[in-house]
DNA sequence: GTCCAGGTCATCG
DNA sequence: CGATGACATGGA
């Protein structure tokens, strides 16, 4: 089965595609020849979906029925945040002198995470290790604990499901080279999904951001980082700003927006200028460190 | 060996 | 409250 999508104004592929092909270890999706490939969820079912770009067109094809089309579509959208109007973001950072750099990634759109449970596991997975190692971690557990499907002779994986990660034992654990806390920090958002504390629709039914953080930093092991990276990847959250973030405190370092890196008062104080596309700045702030 | 990495929690004063 | 140490391990 095969659609298109048309994309919006300020949509460059070649950015989104090197995002996304920033790790080699990346498991949940490749990239090759500039289209993408991924088992996605969609009606309970796993579908194999091939991404390529032609003529300013997104070629959408999948291996499910008709009548996800619509589905997968949606899943698409969110995944490169394809509704939202850019222009008002660049008006505001063309404002700002130090971050006249950023313009360079005009087209740039927020890759999103779709699965608000693997968005949540990636946050924990991440705290206070460097990228290339979580990204190892990511692909040991969802080869153990994550489904898959054969596709064109290459086998696609999904990340786990919260019951699964129930599952983890010691002996997974030091083989696999996960410190204690991230397990119990895993196992208790798993937890949090089992027992319905923590839901997208929940989630969504709350209104104010400070709300939807407060639900998420319930789990031991959701801190404030956690929390508003999900939001920015999983609800597009336009002022999740990711507090904390090393990466970020370096790009706003080396752009010369901050002489000290933990100077929170400071970055506060910079983010109120650019008010309502924080979650956006954030994420060209970490484009800007490769 | 040292330092840091897309943090968070518990435990102080 | 804000500060501080523990946690845990790969990679530069």
């Amino acid at each position: 089965m095969q659609f298109e999508i048309t994309v919006p104004n300020d949509f460059n592929y070649q950015e989104c595609l090197l995002f996304l092909n920033r790790n080699s270890d990346e498991i949940l999706y490749s990239v090759n020849d500039g289209s993408i490939e991924r088992l996605i969820k969609v009606d309970d079912q796993f579908i194999a979906i091939h991404v390529k770009l032609m003529d300013d067109v997104l070629i959408i094809s999948h291996n499910g029925q008709e009548a996800l089309n619509d589905q997968i579509k949606k899943y698409i959208t969110h995944w490169f945040d394809l509704s939202r109007d850019l222009s008002p973001f660049y008006e505001t950072i063309s404002k700002e002198k130090s971050l006249l750099p950023l313009l360079n990634f005009r087209g740039l759109r927020i890759i999103g995470i779709p699965d608000l449970f693997e968005a949540l596991c990636w946050t924990i997975i991440g705290q206070q290790i460097n990228l290339a190692f979580a990204y190892k971690l990511k692909a040991r557990l969802t080869t153990a604990f994550g489904e898959s499907l054969k596709s064109d002779g290459k086998r696609l994986w999904h990340f786990p499901e919260p019951k699964k990660l129930l599952e983890i034992s010691e002996r997974f654990r030091e083989e696999n080279q996960f410190s204690r806390s991230k397990v119990k920090y895993l196992m208790n958002t798993a937890e949090a999904f089992e027992d319905g504390t923590i839901s997208l629709e929940k989630l969504k039914e709350l209104q104010t951001f400070q709300e939807r953080q407060d639900l998420l930093t319930q789990v031991k092991g959701i801190g404030e980082w956690s929390a508003n990276y999900a939001l920015m990847k999983t609800l597009h959250q336009p002022e999740a700003i990711p507090f904390g973030d090393t990466g970020l405190t370096q790009a706003l370092f080396n752009l010369g927006i901050v002489e000290d890196r933990k100077d929170r008062p400071a970055i506060e104080a910079f983010f109120k200028t650019v008010k309502g596309w924080e979650a956006y700045t954030s994420f060209y702030l970490w484009r800007s460190l490769y």
